[in-house]
DNA sequence: TTTCTACATTAGAATAGTTCTAATTATTAG
DNA sequence: CTAATAATTAGAACTATTCTAATGTAGAAA
């Protein structure tokens, strides 16, 4: 199981990031594809497929969907973007790298990311029988959240 | 959180269960919903509302597709079922009600339950902030299984 | 019992999200 | 420069699910 670090948060080492990452996988680094990852990076949230597609098309307006959506299959093969679905209809995409949770805000719909400690996650990988090679471990809470005075992240 | 016990492994304990759970909601028993309710629970697996729907219609042939949606719907609110979300397309049901956690088998995409004892689900939802209320965790494992001379379930 | 009302089922249409297809464009290797 | 490979694109196709509107059913009220 790997966690590889959260990226940069300087915007201009994404690109670095994401050539160097494509590098040796026969895969290319193009306009396209940095675009729609630093994107993505710039801002902690987890859009869908094509929430994403309109803030690239800020940028690159006549970028197709369909690029978008292969763009996002790409990064996620390179472990540049993890997947998460929190519910049924589209998918979304997380660009922490960092080991964490995910928390579904059931009122509002937003889902947020929850720090969650390696010790933790080492008790949680733990209840595995031995044969079985977990190469991932998702979790995700669903419910409310207590509206007295409430960070909406952390 | 909570998590209600796993239902009565004697088949025709179903129907009581169901009955019960239906009652005092303005939800009925019908004969549909007890069919669906008691394949989805004969075999501990996580069908498809497809996968599902095939076996059903072979105690109730004139049963729709629209009619096992709407159970699944209505067993998934009265919380004698859960939806599992482990990979993009059909959502999958699971009957097994203990607290437990999903291991997806990337090699033959099956996905079979694991038992999570109390305690590290207890540690788990310790990483909350004190004003998210969280009413349940997923926890899913992606990986594959070692065979050498494995059990499939467990 | 009959009637009323609310709930449930059904087939098929509609929708949403994603993947596929085939044509075009760009990049790299020789 | 040319050939080969990879990437992008628009739109069609597809899959899973939800919606619609008609029909059926069961319990409550009279």
């Amino acid at each position: 199981m790997s966690f590889p670090p959260f990226h940069m948060t300087a915007s201009n080492m994404n690109t670095d990031n994401l050539s160097h990452h494509l590098a040796g996988t026969g895969l290319r680094s193009t306009p396209q594809r940095e675009i729609v990852y630093s994107v993505l990076t710039s801002k902690r949230d987890h859009p869908t497929a094509d929430e994403l597609f309109a803030r690239v098309k800020q940028q690159m307006p006549n970028i197709s969907l369909a690029t978008v959506y292969n763009c996002l299959e790409t990064l996620v093969q390179c472990n540049l973007v993890r997947q998460v679905n929190v519910e049924r209809g589209a998918m979304r995409y997380c660009p922490n790298l960092h080991p964490h949770a995910h928390f579904f805000n059931e009122t509002t719909g937003e889902t947020i990311d929850v720090e969650i400690p390696a010790e933790v996650l080492a008790q949680v990988s733990s209840v595995l029988p031995k044969h079985f090679k977990a190469k991932s471990v998702e979790i995700l809470f669903r419910g409310v959240v207590d509206n007295q005075n409430t960070p909406t992240s952390l």
